[in-house]
DNA sequence: CTGAAAGCGCTTACAG
DNA sequence: CTGAAAGCGCTTACAG
């Protein structure tokens, strides 16, 4: 298969090779017939420029990363999809996004941030759930390139979050004010052995939540705490059982891990005999979107992820658009979502 | 900030520029002393080559581009996941896999195939759901680029797929043996007045089960059928009233579009009264991870996702190390997961 | 094994 | 407004 080059549309239009170029990058100085030959030939040819000389010609990229552990989360594929929906919304930057992974290799999330930075491959970058090292953050500034945090924040970057403090203290207050005493919370993130097992997220939701309990003089501490790793259904089963083992008769729980996890402590507390909400008011965290069409219907904190994916996309803008200004550190209200289970 | 180039390497480590890239490129025309020097020295300054520039020099991309609708689509994600899983497995490709959408537009669709294709910014494509023009595909073949088609089968690529007949089949002999009479199908892509509203994976199931029915005997045709355009919960609700308003008294229904349409009939024939199975029963397709865990739990066509995406995989690997081979067409065996909904 | 040189396909001053 | 020329940062024959 011969491979065009802009050589060959610009012989075949009969110009230059820089017409073409001016006629592909809808620059002005070119006349309308001259650019209308061209991107006729163009069409006729199925001439698409290689990307790479492109980039590499022009000297920058403008491709905004979107990175995080994997797009295959959940959580983290409606993010990109309401970043996205702004960008379509606005008709700017729709294509220009592209999604990395760490694949949950802490070591490789640290080299992917340095890749995109040092191999310029991205001009903003967007990285839900990372962790990086101050260090990273900083050469990003050096750089003059945008990094905006989604579910962290730090010094030296834009940060979007939806407030999980207030989400904690949200869940803790209900269930305090509905006569709850016993009290347990599973939350993901806390064992902060090396800042990969650390999650802003999930320290500041356990935070509002004890703020609240200690409000109302319930009490706290390791025995109603569970940690949360997987995040899935399974995961919610044993951890219930592990409740049980330590001898912390709960009469209620906090699924700051999210609604999967009140959903694996449904089911085993279910298998037990308890009734839920009567002898157990379980309260999750999202509200995914069949949370209401559980049995009993979740009752749980909802992230308005579309929010924070105009809001991210807003900083995106601004950073792409050369627009001054500090940085930027957003936090969303959270709703409560009263249904069935609490 | 300074920006490190090849060059600036080569002087930092004493060695020409060609040295430095048979180093990145782990070439074996080297001492493994001057290896070893010039890796030191690209990690001590945080060098990383310029992707695009590589690409330029290699003329060839080895990225594996992912292709569909829109990778936040909970399926969709899913296939990529098992598609990266088994590269994390077979410890090769992993960082090579991109994502790209079409945002549901169907002309930015073809132009992505084709942008892939003669932009060369992939030597691999896997195709998701779409319904590319033989005319691209054509190319692809020419330009030896290969094209693995999943969730649709078309002359002149690969392909891999569930067995959608197979599933609609399993469906319909069940409710049949069931002693069922008055059985619903809702179907998605059946809508074919262009290529864009067809579903090759849909008008299989569809096939399959009509042929389950007509084996035992019992009708089918339109009053029977309803179409599904967003698979959506919210469209399993309204598509129920349709059935109602056109008379037709179901006593089961095949979702053959997907558990949420069946959630979405659940939650609507309850509202009127109706109890599960006994007054209606309802099969689902995929199993999604929460269907276990709904009330009822929900019958369905389970897809073994992770099989697809290895048999995908097979296949992106004999391309990209050049096995030869023609075109292959994998069929992947459903299962049907009998739960209380059915 | 090493290094000088040409080439990849674009873009962008710059001269006309 | 147009076009010849240099440059972007790599890779890859090729000569030594």
């Amino acid at each position: 298969m011969k491979k065009l080059t802009i050589e060959d549309i610009a012989s075949l239009a009969g110009v230059s090779r820089s017409a073409v170029s001016k006629a592909i990058n809808n620059y002005s100085d070119i006349t309308p017939e001259t650019r209308e030959k061209i991107l006729r030939v163009i069409k006729e040819h199925n001439y698409y420029p290689l990307e790479s000389a492109r980039i590499l010609g022009k000297g920058k990229n403008d491709t905004i990363a979107f990175v995080s552990q994997r797009i295959t989360v959940p959580f983290n594929a409606l993010v990109l999809r309401e970043i996205e929906n702004s960008a379509r919304n606005a008709n700017k930057y729709v294509y220009n996004i592209t999604p990395f992974s760490s694949y949950h290799d802490n070591k490789k999330g640290d080299d992917l941030l340095r890749k995109l930075l040092y191999g310029r491959r991205a001009s903003v970058i967007v990285a839900l759930a990372m962790n990086p090292p101050q260090e990273i953050i900083l050469k990003y500034k050096q750089a003059g390139i945008s990094v905006i945090l989604v579910e962290n924040r730090m010094k030296n970057a834009h940060s979007v979050n939806i407030d999980n403090y207030q989400g904690g203290f949200l869940a803790g207050e209900y269930l305090a004010k509905s006569g709850r005493k016993k009290i347990g919370i599973i939350c993901g993130g806390m064992d902060a052995k090396t800042r990969y097992n650390y999650s802003y997220a999930g320290a500041e939701r356990k935070r509002g939540f004890e703020d609240a309990l200690q409000k109302y003089g319930i009490k706290t501490g390791q025995k109603y705490l569970e940690q949360a790793y997987n995040y899935t259904i399974r995961e919610g089963i044993g951890i219930f059982d592990n409740f049980l083992h330590k001898g912390a008769r709960l009469d209620s729980v906090f699924c700051a891990s999210g609604d999967l996890t009140a959903m694996g402590i449904i089911e085993s507390a279910r298998k037990r005999g308890m009734k839920i909400p009567q002898d157990l008011a379980v309260i999750g965290y999202d509200d995914n979107y069949y949370s209401a069409f559980l049995n009993p219907s979740l009752t749980t904190i909802r992230q308005p992820i579309d929010k924070l994916g105009a809001e991210a996309f807003n900083i995106i803008c601004d950073s792409l658009e050369g627009k001054p200004g500090s940085f930027k550190h957003i936090e969303i209200e959270p709703e409560f979502k009263k249904r069935q289970s609490a």
